[in-house]
DNA sequence: TTTGAAAATTTGTGATATCATTTGGATATT
DNA sequence: AATATCCAAATGATATCACAAATTTTCAAA
């Protein structure tokens, strides 16, 4: 009797000593973010409920996180959806994306140290070999990973709950692309990025932040939605 | 037996048509937005539910959306406050504030028209009443509005619901600045803004937002931090 | 008066029950 | 075959219940 008979959400380590809820909301984001939940599909509270074994109740205060963070949509009655994007909303995100993480890591700059950018470079090699590998999953992670210790070195910083939210919304469509598209990851920023912050310098650490996030998005969503109308 | 008997949390009109837990939500976040909750105070899931006269199933559920939004800060163990502020988080929230507005501002310039810039000039016209009347609560309310007008002429954009979480942030802390500090409304920089907007100069236009928010609570809201040590 | 431990109360969390609303499909009508 | 209508099943929302954890209170000992 089960409606979502075929969603497929990716367990996750149950964390010891959170709620049920927590744990309710780090494996939808987790899904939704790796682009485990098809976007459009339609979604019910007891649906989810079901899938996971659990009562509706903290599977709805998970939801209504979610939907607060705009990663899932709560259409006028009823049902919900993880939001199909448009090129108008890709852009808006993107260019959202670069300004704030060009100003956060610009902000974190003078609490940069070489142990940290250390830390950094271990990350990128790390990466190079998921590429190779062409780990999809672990990539994503790992990329977002990175960039957080950028950011999170400056210890007043309360921007990085946007930046996530805002990687929240373009994860379910980012993973559609990385799907289609193969020479994804061929120019690595990143390592612009380290040098900047070797340097300490600013201008060359705002450049190379837009550049990473311009060319790994922006370009290859663009195409994609310029082909399918909606994806 | 009711634990937060001293709790005065303002009714706002019942909107027609949504759930219990949209209503507390609003009322809550314009109680927090308003500075009628003292930051610090304890709260209690069951203690609002009581006061509220509802049962604590739909209040968990804004609460805890309200904690997403980081205007709830729920602690290690059962007590839940709105957050104090400190100089640091202060700084980094008003410098986020300026970047993303400024960012925004921007964004919508292209599809600003004569009748939304009228729109415009008629509420500063009647904010200049509200300072001569010092009624802040409509004050900060109509200030907020200006700003949405102005961002919100972007069809497609997607920072409004950032830029609300920050002010909602900055909000408890703000109406503390308002009630301490007289002269706080002298400068009107939205004069600076309409200015730029009819003739459509970008830049005068970052400078009169980045003006606006600085002179209107950064100065004040400094002075404030820096005398009292959190507040 | 201060201190400390045990009992009593309060609280958060999650499951269950209930009710109005909506959905989806079966049946009837054109 | 297409469309409208009605009814059964499912769903969302809220209140209530049950239980464990934590807090507060009580009260005796120092």
């Amino acid at each position: 009797m089960i409606s979502n008979g075929e969603l497929n959400i990716p367990d996750i380590p149950e964390l010891s000593g959170t709620t049920t809820q927590e744990y309710v909301y780090e494996r939808l984001r987790n899904a939704i973010m790796l682009g485990a939940i098809e976007p459009g599909t339609s979604l019910t509270m007891r649906g989810l409920a079901d899938c996971l074994g659990l009562s509706p109740t903290p599977v709805r205060e998970a939801v209504r996180r979610l939907s607060s963070e705009h990663a899932i949509q709560i259409k006028d009655n009823r049902r919900m959806t993880v939001p199909l994007m448009t090129l108008e909303r890709f852009e808006e995100l993107v260019a959202l994306r670069i300004a704030i993480e060009v100003h956060t890591a610009k902000r974190a700059l003078p609490y940069m140290s070489d142990v940290i950018i250390e830390k950094m470079t271990e990350m990128d090699e790390r990466m190079d070999g998921l590429i190779f590998e062409r780990d999809l999953d672990q990539l994503t992670l790992l990329n977002q990973e990175f960039h957080r210790t950028l950011y999170t070195v400056n210890p007043a910083q309360a921007s990085m709950p946007i930046i996530e939210s805002i990687w929240l919304q373009l994860g379910p469509f980012q993973r559609q692309v990385l799907t289609r598209v193969t020479e994804y990851y061929e120019i690595d920023r990143h390592k612009e990025i380290l040098a900047a912050l070797m340097t300490r310098d600013a201008i060359a650490l705002e450049d190379a932040i837009t550049n990473d996030i311009s060319d790994g998005v922006l370009r290859s969503g663009r195409h994609l939605l310029a082909v399918t109308d909606v994806a």
